[in-house]
DNA sequence: ACCGGCGGGACGCCCCGTTTCT
DNA sequence: AGAAACGGGGCGTCCCGCCGGT
């Protein structure tokens, strides 16, 4: 063991934080590696000693992200904090304008969709689990994890297009209002 | 006059076509514009007689796709017909395999949102036009299309994370999760 | 017809007859698209209009240099001036010299090996007719060809060794000896 | 002394016959020190503590794989076993086949030509020692070595084409001429 | 003090979106 | 009107050197 103990990881790590940023920021194709690299304060060269490709760092990304913000809904809503801060939590301004640390589902869908197989089974595994997670915020947490789907399905779609559109004071109203739904959905008894 | 009338609106109309549909299946970034030109059988220098840049192609391909959906809805989707249709519409079997002639804003939405202003209001005006025609089919068609829209968000994303999980029967679940969902907003009181 | 008649074909053969010159000269792997364009004249973005891949120039370039020798021995050697001045116009202080518009098997026959089979065909049909061409400057024409392709490999094995030898009278030594053993097996009744 | 003496002379040497290997079945220059190091077992890291440069390699590994087919003559074809057993012990289809542990001249002469003097230099020290002792095969054995050297450049021709070419049954007959030939320089009076 | 894990640039081929020139 | 060329950048891999722990 040469570099301190760890130095490699942490590179690995550190690369895989701004890569999960870049992909959410600018989009997964047209995230370049140098650009990632560079942002990571190494030089592309040092790419291919941590990830075997654009494809692997993507995936690694991904369940990085992912995993991230799970550890965040974990911090910021406690056990019992009610489904409304969750939903607030995914619903609000900071989302709305900065999709670089936020919900990777939101930002990139439609991209690991059309990712091979493997990239797509390592996003649902880790999906399912923030799902679970959601799901013990609902009042009826007897209920399987099908409405919890339903309702980050509508949390993505409405923060997606909230951020799509030309007017700012629409995207305010398209959040309230998946917010409201999103009540709706959680509520139904 | 070399070419029958019209001949050029033509052209630039099919060029449209196949760029929505590539871009959809593609996404915006990784479609080249060579393989557009192509599959619509025509020349890489071509293009620019008939278009600014990609960008102006991918603003108006998206109005495109947005006004053809919106004729498949009436066409599909009468007045009267109910809403429990125009949910199965968005939500069913042929949406999850084929986002080549889906819902352009399932397909494309983050996409959209990193584009100029310009062209995300142009989404903007075609997706506004789509949302109220969705709204007549709300049994409370008073209200506004705050509720259109929010169902439509939770189609968008219902759409996208069933397409992106391996797992096929999974992805089915979430389909069907995402309709009774749906259904729920759209008769709530 | 936009460019000059001929436009695009002239470029295209000037390509080749730039790159079969840099292949023998540098070796085809070690010989960069980049470089052959600069030499030509172009930039690498020309580069695919006019040929597939690497692979696909190396593959013309070689029946291209091929011909060009073919062309070349027919000038120099025309019929009935005797195998001596053939073998000679193989093996010389100019052969030895430049390889660039020398015989593109003594340059690149190793490397030929290693091309997929298409290359590898298109490569035995040009040598073919070069050696059939040989063929008919030996005493005994009636002969097969067998005997032309050994006096070809023996010439082509003595270049490339007094090519690749440091000494230069030693070099001047195999070539001189393969004149001679080349006439030896010419004129063997 | 933390490794048993001779390791690192060992390793060096393993490094030079996977190298030799290398460079013979790929080409010099296509041959990357990252697989060659990774193919003896190493870490690309490892290099530069036996090796100055990949040229040095280069011209290490030459002799290396000269010496070894030199000792492989004297093994195969002991005083008095006649031309034609060495002529087949260069000509035959286990030569044709695998260049990986063949005849280095056959497999790299080109590249060979193309390195800087003082790799041409080692490679013409060993490949004299080489012909010396071809040469004592031949019938007339007080002649100068000009003659094996003629034949040596004749199998090395005849080979590197019967490789080349795509019609298998082509080698066959491509590789018989080359032994009738040699047999004649062989025997000529 | 040696030696190798790790990183640095540069360049490989390929293809991009765009412009120019006949 | 559109074929041909441009310049840059995509990902991947090259050869090589520099730290720093055993």
């Amino acid at each position: 063991m040469r570099y301190e103990k760890g130095h490699r990881e942490n590179t690995r790590e550190h690369i895989l934080e701004v890569a999960s940023q870049r992909f959410r920021r600018d989009g997964a194709s047209a995230s370049g590696l140098a650009g990632i690299m560079a942002a990571a304060g190494l030089t592309n060269g040092a790419f291919y000693t941590h990830f075997e490709s654009k494809e692997a760092l993507l995936r690694e990304a991904l369940v990085t992200a992912l995993t991230e913000q799970l550890a965040r809904l974990e911090d910021d809503c406690p056990a019992g904090c009610g489904i409304e801060a969750v939903i607030r939590r995914h619903l609000n301004e900071d989302e709305l304008a900065g999709s670089e640390v936020g919900c990777p589902s939101a930002a990139l869908l439609p991209e690991i969709s059309r990712q091979p197989e493997r990239t797509r089974k390592a996003y649902e595994d880790a999906l399912l689990a923030y799902i679970s997670a959601l799901a013990t915020h609902l009042p009826d947490s007897g209920s399987s994890n099908s409405r919890a789907m339903a309702i980050f399905s509508l949390m993505v779609g409405t923060l997606q297009i909230a951020r799509a559109v030309a007017d700012t004071s629409l995207a305010q109203d398209i959040l309230e209002g998946g917010v409201e739904a999103a009540l709706v959905l959680a509520r139904k008894s």
